[in-house]
DNA sequence: TGTCAATATTTATATATTGTGATGTTATCA
DNA sequence: TGATAACATCACAATATATAAATATTGACA
């Protein structure tokens, strides 16, 4: 139980629980990122881009690349979009308990077939 | 980025989130356990276990049956184990990661080729 | 060198999660 | 009904994480 590999996947999927912390790997599909380019699609303030982008680093979930003054982001292992995959094919099946969760968080529901 | 949709992820991906919960799906993989069964599994005193098992039926990743006092927890959608296996070959790609990482918590580092 | 733009880190505070022990609940059975 | 077994929930201190604002770092360029 207190094996060490199960807290690093813990800590792996921890990183991974954060709403915004999703939003910048679902941006990082579409290839390396800017912090500026994040910060402006995720709507979000400098730091705290900077700040997620540090727990993402941290857990070696992405990688940058410094370029002039500009700091390129890019996911590490493609395979992280392949868990997000199969993440969102979960939801799908679940769909109902989903609404139920959202209701619960008092959140509107999302649509009948959400493209997640 | 504040799409409850996001929240909701991250919610599931939180639960995911703690060493105890990834040991219980693990001993799920094997089919329903009781609470007991998994007590002794994971060497954990019975509220613990309970509380572990009650996030993970918060986020309606596994379900409960009843059978006289004792209580089977089965997971409710087999995907999860495509999921954590996905995980697991992504942990196994960045084994060095791992290392540094466990370094980094103070632990032992793992064998060269684990079974994770 | 001085300044600016882009990013990172620090700091403080608020909030959430964890661990532990005590108490509740429910079903069985004498 | 009373006792017990199997779980669940509650309560609270300890720890971790989140949020936001301020400050620091780094590189480009005048």
């Amino acid at each position: 139980m207190q094996q060490p590999i199960h807290r690093f996947k813990a800590e792996f999927f921890k990183a991974l629980g954060h709403p915004a912390r999703l939003v910048i790997l679902g941006q990082l599909r579409g290839g390396e990122r800017s912090v500026q380019e994040l910060q402006v699609a995720l709507d979000m303030d400098q730091s705290s881009v900077s700040q997620q982008l540090a727990v993402l680093r941290n857990k070696n979930i992405v990688d940058s690349r410094k370029e002039g003054t500009t700091v390129y982001y890019r996911v590490r292992d493609p395979m992280i979009f392949q868990l997000l995959d199969v993440a969102r094919a979960i939801f799908n099946n679940h769909l109902i308990d989903t609404q139920a969760i959202l209701a619960q968080l008092g959140e509107e529901p999302v649509e009948p077939t959400p493209r997640l």
